[in-house]
DNA sequence: CGACACATGTAACACGTTACATGATTTG
DNA sequence: CAAATCATGTAACGTGTTACATGTGTCG
């Protein structure tokens, strides 16, 4: 739904054909998500059918230029009056994973634990660096998608601190032991850091 | 990429069915994500195709389970030892929205920031609610799952937050007015809480 | 008996990715 | 000229959802 959705805006704008949608649209989220050109077509495709716009006559050149439709005018509009909720979102695959690691057998949670939180904390460092080491100071849309993506990156990693320090005192369920016991906890908590 | 393993971990701890395997998924989730039992079919399908499993003899009572392979079981090693990266996972909707609506002419920002704002407090008040008025405070992986959701609303809201601030200097393109000049910012700001 | 939960599957569709085929235009 | 970029499309596949068809077992 989020491309759909995209490319009206986009649309919303003023005519344009598929190749610069493509670049509009990587250009307004900062080309964090690289949209491929092929779905692009697909999705125009789709939204003709839908009647949400309208194509074109082909160009000299050879580019085939579509227009927003008072239908794709509403669309929009809807879109950007709903709120999206949590329950249209995709499943979150890092609880899940560490959900499951927790009654999957011969599975040392801890490490699953710590080998996320490293990536995490160095993709929080590129997107740092990413942001303050930037030509497009400027660019204001693109700053806030960044920042979501430190927002939710530095969440992360305080869920997975979270979920360490629950762990310590976790009985694992019936099962074959997991080679730490609590015993152990106080001491390799404070040697890690 | 998600519920194929899911169901590989699942199958770690023993033999199980499709039914079963949509229970144990949903229970270990916390029955946040349902999951829905076409795809569970499909998906063992695609894990025999691929050897990860293989399918024991239907049962007297028509129940077909499956098994783990040492391939599906290689699989899920490597799942548990890989982090998940930021680029592997979907693109993020609500900030794709807000930096179009930045862009897109005759759309009102602030409101589809606040709206957003109010779905996000509500969904946060329905997770503590959830949290701490549940039948089921033992259970850590489902407790970890809704701390995860937790963990992002907030963070989504303090990013929204943050959106609204960056907002209130920003001069729009080329294009119609707002119709809230920056001059009005103290009034509204104060009287919206 | 009839309704409901259990259980397996298939079909159709939406969306996303990768890869390929095909040309026009620009540029070194 | 050759290579890169611009530009449009299609095919194949993976994943996810909804809906339907089908049958068994249980319980009021």
């Amino acid at each position: 739904m989020s491309i759909r959705h995209g490319l009206l805006a986009l649309l919303e704008r003023g005519q344009m054909y598929g190749y610069q949608l493509r670049a509009a649209f990587e250009e307004s989220t900062g080309s964090t998500w690289p949209l491929n050109i092929g779905q692009v077509y697909t999705t125009l495709a789709r939204l003709e059918r839908d009647g949400l716009v309208r194509s074109l006559p082909e160009s000299e050149a050879g580019q085939r230029p579509y227009e927003i439709t008072d239908a794709g005018r509403a669309d929009l509009t809807l879109w950007f009056a709903t709120p999206i909720s949590r329950a249209d979102r995709p499943r979150d695959e890092l609880s899940i994973k560490l959900a499951l690691a927790l009654t999957t057998p011969g599975v040392d949670v801890r490490a699953v634990v710590q080998t996320q939180r490293s990536a995490t904390m160095r993709a929080l460092q590129e997107l740092t660096r990413l942001k303050y080491a930037s030509d497009k100071p400027e660019d204001l849309p693109w700053r806030l998608v960044l920042d979501a993506m430190l927002f939710q990156a530095e969440a992360e990693v305080r869920w997975l601190d979270h979920c360490e320090t629950s762990l310590v005192r976790y009985r694992p369920a019936p099962g074959r032991p997991t080679g730490h016991p609590e015993a152990v906890d106080r001491t390799d908590e404070a040697a890690r850091r």
